[in-house]
RNA sequence: AGGCGCGUGGCUCAGUGGUAGAGCGCUUCCUUGACACGGAAGAGGUCGGUGGUUCAAUUCCACCCGCGCCUACCA
């Protein structure tokens, strides 16, 4: 197949947003990326990650989704139906945060529904005014108007990138079908017995007045000090502890110490006294207790830290939580069965100064008041014993919060994961991890579990429990009888929907019903994503042709979220993994190797790089890292991605304007680079069937460059042109042509849009696939068969090349210059070998007469120049 | 503190049980007929350290050092 072009009509440079405009149009014209629900062919289903859309674009975006895409059109290319749908995480509290800071608004609950409400983003002078409340539903219609708009930029950006989207599946995680699934999923639970909801200590973040779940909870350092306190013993004697939270000493409920610390051996089984509010405690062992640690005794509080809650529960200690909701001491009196105290009115007294106050503050009023009691108690027993010894220390933080997390007591729905740790760690060993190290980060994250998965946040903008309580007739909410919805009725919104067999009029009365006022935690539905996508109960024959699904591209640090959540979820619905592979990518680093983020202000956006360097190239640059490793932001190596774009476009241009009359590859050279060729194709595939882009995009690169251009095309250049011999003609424009339609293929899931204009010359026409992104992947067939070695007369003439172009550099010519003598020693073997391209590398040489000459001892495959005699320069005869 | 990953030319990164690779940068040269948004040639590395296994180690093993990430660490 020859097709021969006039190279004139194309511009000297490929313009890439003009084709990049061009072909996304009729890309999406003919539907090149739409997924066939009735094709036969195998399917490739990818569990794309709906990116949080509240966050700002930056070129991280960039990166990993176009690995994605690379896969996706790779399989589409072998023939495979690839579902690839894209989804919007946009529920969850990014989102509320975006929406109160962008028209300056609080959500209230009991504020009433304006109807028709509109606001505009706030100004400068709106901003210095205090936010507008405004109810639920409308703070709900805001973050739904806000977050069309981002979905907007994000899908421009995902378009100009190229990603081969199948758009008529996109989603996002607050749209009706994901509410809906993601309450049936709750439903589906319920009925399987995996979710529970209980009173007891959560972690909370007092700021959004919220549980929070342990995947969603870091650690930071946080400066602090060390207070000791000295506790008196029932019946005579003191002790020393150690404490950084001194504010919890109204809510302390006993004292540890460790079974075999002889220095505290003889207060075990006694009560200790609290200092200030004079509470009589229990001192127990414990084998938790560090001896090293402070001074090897310590308070337990409700609550201070886990360990405090397991205490707690472990010894049946009481329960005096001081940390309201709020984050502020809640008011309460000493002298009640829940606050016994030795001297009531002192501790009274000594509380009336915390109540109310915010933890810092309450720290700092309690310490004046611990010195004060210190000074009258005089040199023997200060209940402050020395001054705060400061030092810093790991506190656990909400990964959006900016105070510390307390543990409090609060009801909340939990789904059992604990029970099910070991058959989740199995199931994440039946996942191909990408690269595979990455296994060992889910592994540990679920041996080490020791939280069921709280997933009620007490927030506005998510999906809502379907669930409803009834009401007593003293009007108290009986939690234990949850009203649940009909699957039918789903999705429902308890605090407008009515439960069945009720009227609205019975919302809040004794003997009705209250509504959840709870969303589920956001990973409860992006947990699901591969279910939203295949359409799971509601087009189960979807379901069951696409799910597990093949591919699940993310990034590392969602592992023990994203990736364990719906691996839970697959589990628990179906005891089923949710997808076969995880390609886990690296992060995109800044110049100074720290990770990019919007609050460090180091984002680069990308769609300027887009506009300077083209989709193609800023492709390249994507695609050039391998899974799981971190890459430094590098214009540099957008420049190069141009370069490969330009070169393969100029390459393609001059081999498509060759002509020739039609006839088979026959002469050796040729057969030899094709050889070559179906080589570096079968190595590509392997890679790409590794999910190893990178180094797939090597191997290509490297030939394309090095084989391809710098030398096959200069071999052939003058033979592809010979009037004297034409079936040599035929074969080195056939050879070279069939090169270049192999070549294209191999680089179309990269650089997809010069590859399609290139295509779209003649190869379109002349193969019958109008899209390159549809013609069949290179395989064996279409090329010659390689047999062994097949391909050593292309590697001995590139050789032979390569040591005249030095030859030729030493004495000062440079490659097109004519040569008057020159003679190339080599071994027999190899001169015999490249005995029937040696017309070809005459021409390449610039040179006549015999030129190899066999001389023994060589190393075959090497050679050297015995003679090299540069011609008279001459002027280059007129045009 | 544990786990994982990384340490290769100035920079970014491949790679391998048998005399070190690429791109960028650098030096020199070239407007030759696909390409100056290009091309040719060249300089540049005791492959983090110390031991061990081996005929042979940058590659395998052990230990150590440095960096990064994940997990744990709130008394």
């Amino acid at each position: 197949m020859i097709v021969t072009i006039d190279p004139s009509a194309l511009g000297p440079h490929f313009e890439p947003k003009a084709a990049e405009d061009k072909w996304d149009r009729l890309w999406s014209e003919w539907g090149v990326h739409r997924f066939d629900e009735a094709a036969a062919a195998p399917a490739f289903a990818i569990d794309t990650p709906p990116p949080t859309v509240s966050g700002s674009l930056h070129v991280g975006h960039v990166f990993s989704y176009t690995q994605t895409d690379v896969l996706a059109r790779y399989q589409r290319m072998r023939g495979k139906n690839v579902f690839y749908p894209m989804g919007w995480d946009d529920n969850g509290l990014p989102t509320e945060r975006r929406v109160q800071n962008y028209y300056h608004v609080r959500c209230e609950s009991h504020v009433p529904f304006e109807p028709g409400l509109e606001l505009r983003m706030a100004d400068d002078a709106a901003r210095k005014q205090p936010a507008r409340r405004i109810s639920r539903k409308n703070f709900i219609e805001l973050c739904l108007a806000l977050t069309a708009e981002d979905e907007k930029a994000f899908k421009v950006l995902w378009q100009r990138l190229g990603l081969s989207v199948d758009w008529s599946l996109e989603y996002s995680t607050i749209g009706d079908r994901s509410r809906r699934l993601a309450q049936w999923s709750f439903l589906d639970l319920m009925r399987k017995g995996q979710v529970y909801q209980v009173e007891a200590p959560t972690l909370w973040d007092v700021d959004f007045r919220t549980a929070v779940a342990q995947a969603e909870v870091e650690d930071r350092p946080v400066r602090g000090a060390f207070h000791k306190l000295r506790f008196a013993v029932e019946g005579g004697g003191s002790f020393v502890i150690a404490t950084t939270r001194p504010e919890l000493l109204p809510a302390c409920v006993g004292v540890a110490a460790h079974p075999d610390d002889e220095r505290y051996r003889g207060l075990l089984g006694k009560r200790a006294v609290t200092p200030l509010f004079r509470v009589p405690v229990p001192v127990f062992p414990s084998e938790l207790v560090d001896r090293e640690k402070g001074t090897g005794i310590l308070m337990v509080c409700t609550f201070g830290d886990a360990t405090d809650v397991q205490w707690w529960r472990e010894q049946g200690l009481a329960l005096r939580q001081v940390i309201g909701r709020d984050g502020l001491l809640v008011p309460l009196e000493f002298g009640s069965a829940a606050f016994p105290s030795l001297d009531p009115a002192r501790a009274n007294q000594a509380y009336g100064r915390l109540a109310g106050l915010k933890l810092k503050e309450a720290q700092k009023t309690i310490v004046e008041l611990l010195r004060d009691a210190s000074a009258s108690a005089g040199d023997e027993s200060p209940p402050l014993v020395e001054e705060p010894q400061p030092l810093e220390h790991p506190v656990k933080f909400y990964e959006q919060g900016d105070r510390p997390l307390e543990y409090i007591t609060t009801r909340q729905w939990f789904v059992k994961i604990l029970e099910h740790k070991q058959a989740l760690v199995a199931a994440g060993e039946r996942i191909a991890w990408h690269p595979d190290f990455m296994r060992m980060r889910f592994r540990n994250w679920t041996e080490n579990l020791n939280l069921d998965w709280c997933v009620s946040r007490q927030r506005y903008f998510g999906v809502p429990f379907p669930v409803w309580y009834p009401l007593r007739a003293d009007g108290t909410t009986d939690f234990e009888r949850p009203i649940l919805a009909a699957e039918s009725a789903l999705p429902v919104d308890p605090m407008s929907d009515v439960p069945p067999g009720f009227s609205e009029s019975q919302r809040g009365q004794p003997g009705g019903f209250s509504g959840e006022p709870d969303v589920f935690d956001t990973w409860f539905t992006s947990s699901l994503s591969p279910q939203i996508v295949t359409g799971w109960f509601e087009k189960p024959e979807r379901h069951k042709r696409l799910f597990p699904m093949e591919l699940r591209p993310q990034s590392h640090e969602i592992i023990r979220t994203w990736a364990f959540y719906t691996i839970v979820k697959a589990w628990l619905h179906e005891r089923e993994i949710p997808w076969r592979a995880a390609a886990i990518s690296g992060w995109v680093l800044d110049p100074d190797r720290k990770k990019m983020s919007k609050s460090k202000g180091n984002v680069v956006t990308p769609t300027h790089i887009i506009d300077q360097f083209g989709a193609d190239a800023v492709r390249y640059w994507s695609l050039a890292a391998r899974l799981g490793t971190d890459t430094a932001f590098d214009e540099k190596v957008f420049a190069v991605g141009r370069r490969l774009v330009m070169k393969l476009y100029n390459a393609s241009k001059y081999a498509l304007a060759q002509s020739a009359s039609e006839g088979p590859v026959t002469h050796p050279l040729d057969l030899a680079f094709l050889a070559r060729l179906a080589e570096t194709a079968a190595r590509a595939s392997e890679l790409l069937d590794e999910l190893d882009y990178a180094g797939a995009l090597d191997v290509v690169e490297r030939f394309f460059w090095s084989g391809y251009t710098d030398n096959y095309l200069e071999l052939v250049k003058a033979r592809a042109r010979s009037e004297s011999d034409p079936a040599g003609r035929s074969s080195a424009v056939s050879a070279a042509q069939t090169g270049l339609r192999v070549l294209l293929r191999l680089f179309a899931p990269y650089l997809p849009y010069v590859t399609e204009e290139v295509w779209s010359w003649g190869f379109a026409a002349a193969t019958g696939h109008r899209s390159i992104h549809r013609a069949p992947w290179p395989n064996a067939e279409e090329l010659p068969s390689s047999g062994a070695d097949a391909g050593r007369a292309f590697d001995l003439a590139c050789a032979f090349l390569d040591e005249v172009r030095r030859g030729k550099s030493a004495a000062g010519g440079t490659v097109g210059r004519q040569l008057a003598t020159l003679r190339v020693a080599a071994d027999a073997s190899t001169v015999a070998a490249l005995g029937p391209c040696l017309a070809d590398l005459r021409a390449a040489a610039r040179a006549e007469g015999e030129l190899l000459e066999a001389r023994p001892g060589l190393e075959p495959g090497t050679f050297q120049v015995v003679e090299l005699v540069l011609a008279e320069k001459q002027a280059r005869p007129e045009a």
